[in-house]
RNA sequence: GCGGGUGUGGCGGAAUUGGCAGACGCACUAGACUUAGGAUCUAGCGCCCUACGGCAUGGGGGUUCAAAUCCCUUCACCCGCACCA
């Protein structure tokens, strides 16, 4: 019927002949931004859900392009990682090699989709030119005290010898030989994100993201409002400090507990008696993984910390203090004071070692559980008789504070970001080390610091970086007094170089900064950023947290970089399930543009179902979506020679349900109502040439090959992506009759055709006429009558 | 445990935000047409009943003239986070 494969290629050339998507940085025009994340080219190709985004906001970005926008929709590469240098390794050849393979065959993939990607900003992160700029803000992060050098436990398998991410050690095993990772103690690089973590908060009211976004990152930032207590530790001048969110159940604090690596231990070890105890479990806290410590061992342990007490600091009690590690270091204080009678945790901690349990708030069978509910305060000095928590917790705050005891403190679970990686393919961190200056930045000028063009990038056996073993690479000279010095060997994670990416896109070839002040204020923020859901918290924090740095110093315009996010749903398996080359479920885009075109794939990955859900993939489906644009392309055979629209409602209904659901990312449904229209023309003798032209340009979105390619044959007039949006106009939208239902006693009992015009009055009149309805009107008393306007009638009978 | 979400025909999913449940598509059934296709056309297609009609949006209850939609309760599944004090 029609080559569609010849089509696709031919308005592909055209498109890019005539740089139709290429944005330009200065315009009369308004400016919208869409962004999709940047795929990372995997050796394994374009995937299925790629496609699903990428025509979504493809769909809009040429929406708004015909609507007179300045659209800038870019594309590129987050090359850096593990997967990329595993394949090196394995394959013998440097990761940058394999890299541009998987980038050459994830662009023509995209290409043949047709997407309207502005392939003229299209960078790499491990560009130099790229990746110059990311190290050359981590210098930013270290100049202005927010990078710094730790010691922290890294997931660590022995068997390897390898420091491995939560992710490679899902499970506590490592995921390459399966054997036990330990916690490993290593210096490392960390950015002070946890100073950002209330900005990053407060800043989601200034954006427009999907709930259910936003409250992910609530939940990953777990702000937690309470109270910083001091407990005087018994015969010294030491305090324990502990947070907790119930100041007002101090008086049923039975004994205290802090993390195995809590420095109090360190303090008073010649006074603890049973030490080599409290320090072998310390040890045995340590070798667990921090999944152990969290997931799999729900049995309390602990140890006793013999010969010190604290002092409870409302009644002068003695406390015993223990140590377990249901209790975090990295948390609060790293100390908590128990209260077994409510909370859980304490309750079964202070049964299984026999603690006593003191009831201060009435309601519960504390014999039996931790009572956590609310109800009137016992045995609690100054608070006894108060019935409710925060009355409670509101007095002994100002308590404290009167007292000196405490103060009320915020507590948030976000963390300061572990930003070393022992690894090669990542970008270096540009530090160096000299023995007389200690840790100093290298100078702008010498940036980037280039990853080595060495076959060597196996992991060592010592767990530092594959970079540290390449002489040429570490050893060096301090910028400062010029003696010989080492560089840091440590890359930065995968996450860094798409904390800024949309930046660069703005003013992606400026070899003079990162971005200009210019191209900023002329694109601002993002408009619209489409990402997958698992990139909700990470990958969006991470962003945020180096855009509003960047604000803070005065380097971008805008606080937060991203108006709108939304998620799209995964594409699943036929079979319902994840697709994955071990189940076999795996559809490669690639065939089903050569077998169906790339519209037919696009139409029903837009059809697929709700946006935002996941969806699985069906190849009747896309079928129906192909025969779908069969008959759109054999409409042109009952097209004919004249102007006008043959049905005027029909027309402006459907530029207006695809125009609204487009914005609101109803793709499915604005596919539908194409599809409606499509069977309205069918049902007609013939067409007009403006019938076809207006089916032309709302489907061109979706289906931008078969719609130019009809659009020129029969000359209906300027390429679609160079002509206008179609408006409707809302009186037209108004047909002449509509559907009367009536009802009696809310169920339909007649349907009837009146016009549009008819009054409440006439329509009621109308209803009672009706014979059918008349027979249940029968014998009966009318109670009432509800009418809605050019809906129904609903008679109520007794 | 906490947080979020979902539940509608054989299937994917609609439903203007309280107003005809099942749009649109798939699958299926019957027929037509063929130079037999991955066609195309016509009709049918939630369940029960010959029909009148009745019953149906996970289950139960409620509010309302009217509920997939609002409220209460309950069940099932999915996804995050998880000993966060």
């Amino acid at each position: 019927m029609y080559n569609f494969s010849k089509i696709d290629k031919k308005w592909q050339k055209y498109w890019n002949e005539n740089k139709t998507f290429e944005a330009k940085n200065n315009s009369d025009k308004p400016k919208y931004y869409i962004l999709v994340e940047f795929p990372y080219p995997s050796g394994s190709g374009l995937h299925v859900g790629h496609v699903r985004s990428y025509t979504a906001l493809d769909t809009l970005a040429r929406k708004k392009r015909m609507e007179g926008y300045n659209v800038l929709f870019p594309m590129g590469w987050d090359a850096f990682g593990q997967p990329a240098e595993q394949y090196a390794i394995k394959n013998k050849i440097h990761p940058k090699k394999a890299v541009e393979e998987n980038i050459k065959t994830f662009k023509s993939q995209i290409k043949s989709l047709g997407i309207s990607f502005d392939w003229s900003r299209e960078f790499s992160t491990t560009d130099p030119e790229y990746y110059k700029w990311t190290q050359w803000q981590f210098l930013k992060f270290y100049e202005h005290g927010l990078a710094y050098k730790a010691k922290k436990p890294i997931n660590w398998c022995p068997e390897c010898k390898v420091g491995l991410s939560n992710e490679d050690a899902a499970g506590g095993v490592c995921e390459r030989c399966g054997t036990k990772v330990v916690q490993k103690e290593k210096e490392q690089w960390m950015l002070r994100m946890s100073d950002y973590a209330e900005q990053l908060l407060d800043g989601l009211k200034d954006t427009e993201f999907q709930e259910r976004i936003k409250i992910a990152q609530i939940n990953w930032i777990g702000k937690s409002e309470g109270s910083e207590v001091n407990f005087k530790i018994k015969d010294s001048n030491e305090y324990l400090k502990v947070f907790t969110t119930r100041p007002d159940t101090l008086y049923g604090v039975t004994f205290m507990v802090v993390a195995p690596e809590h420095p109090l231990i360190d303090k008073f070890k010649d006074k603890i008696k049973n030490i080599d105890e409290v320090l072998k479990y310390r040890e045995k806290a340590k070798e667990k993984s921090e999944f152990e410590r969290s997931e799999l061992i729900k049995e309390k342990t602990g140890v006793k910390l013999e010969g010190i007490l604290a002092i409870n600091p409302v009644n002068n009690e003695e406390i015993q203090i223990w140590t377990s590690d249901y209790v975090l270091m990295n948390y609060g204080t790293g100390a908590i004071m128990a209260v077994p009678a409510h909370d859980d945790r304490d309750y079964e901690f202070a049964k299984k070692f026999n603690i006593p349990i003191i009831e201060v708030i009435k309601g519960g069978d504390i014999s039996k559980e931790a009572y956590i509910g609310d109800g009137i305060m016992v045995n609690s000095g100054i608070l006894n008789g108060i019935d409710n928590k925060e009355e409670a917790i509101k007095k002994m705050n100002d308590y404290f504070e009167e007292k000196g005891i405490g103060t009320r403190e915020v507590n948030y679970r976000l963390q300061d970001w572990v930003f070393s990686r022992q690894r090669f393919w990542g970008e270096p961190i540009p530090m160096i080390y000299c023995e007389y200056c200690g840790w100093v930045p290298v100078p702008e000028k010498d940036l980037p610091v280039e990853l080595p063009d060495v076959v060597q990038y196996e992991p060592t056996a010592t767990g530092e970086s594959p970079l540290a073993l390449i002489e040429e690479f570490v050893n060096t000279t301090c910028p400062k007094c010029g003696k010989p010095a080492k560089r840091e060997t440590d890359t930065m994670p995968n996450w860094a170089g798409s904390s800024w990416y949309w930046l660069r896109y703005m003013d992606p070839k400026n070899d003079k900064e990162f971005v200009s002040w210019d191209a900023l204020k002329y694109w601002g923020q993002v408009d619209w950023y489409n990402g997958g859901m698992e990139h909700a918290t990470r990958h969006l924090l991470y962003g945020r947290f180096w855009n509003q740095f960047f604000y803070n110093i005065g380097l971008v315009p805008n606080k937060e970089p991203f108006k709108i996010r939304t998620a799209h749903g995964m594409i699943l398996g036929e079979d319902g399930e994840k697709m994955s080359k071990s189940k076999g479920n795996i559809v490669n885009p690639n065939e089903i543009v050569e077998d169906m075109g790339a519209d037919a794939l696009r139409v029903y990955e837009m059809f697929i179902g709700d946006y935002e859900k996941d969806a699985a993939w069906s190849i009747n489906g896309l079928k129906g979506c192909k025969k779908f644009l069969d008959r759109v392309w054999r409409l042109q055979e009952k097209m004919i020679d004249k102007e006008g629209y043959s049905n005027e409602a029909l027309v402006h209904k459907t530029i207006k349900k695809v125009t609204f659901d487009i914005e609101n990312m109803k793709y499915n449904t604005a596919v539908s109502a194409l599809m409606i229209m499509t069977n309205e023309y069918d049902e007609m003798d013939s067409i007009t040439k403006d019938d076809m032209r207006i089916l032309l340009l709302l489907l061109n979105p979706f289906a931008p090959h078969i719609t130019e390619e009809i659009n020129e044959i029969n000359k209906l007039g300027k390429p679609l992506c160079e002509s206008a949006w179609p408006t409707f106009d809302e009186s037209r939208i108004v047909e002449e009759n509509f559907e009367m239902v009536v009802q009696v006693n809310g169920k339909v009992r007649g349907k009837i055709a009146v016009a549009t015009t008819t009054s409440e009055e006439e329509m009621q009149k109308l209803a009672m006429e009706i014979d059918n309805v008349k027979k249940y009107l029968e014998g009966k008393e009318i109670v009432k009558v509800i009418t809605i306007p050019k809906k129904l009638v609903n008679i109520v009978v007794k």
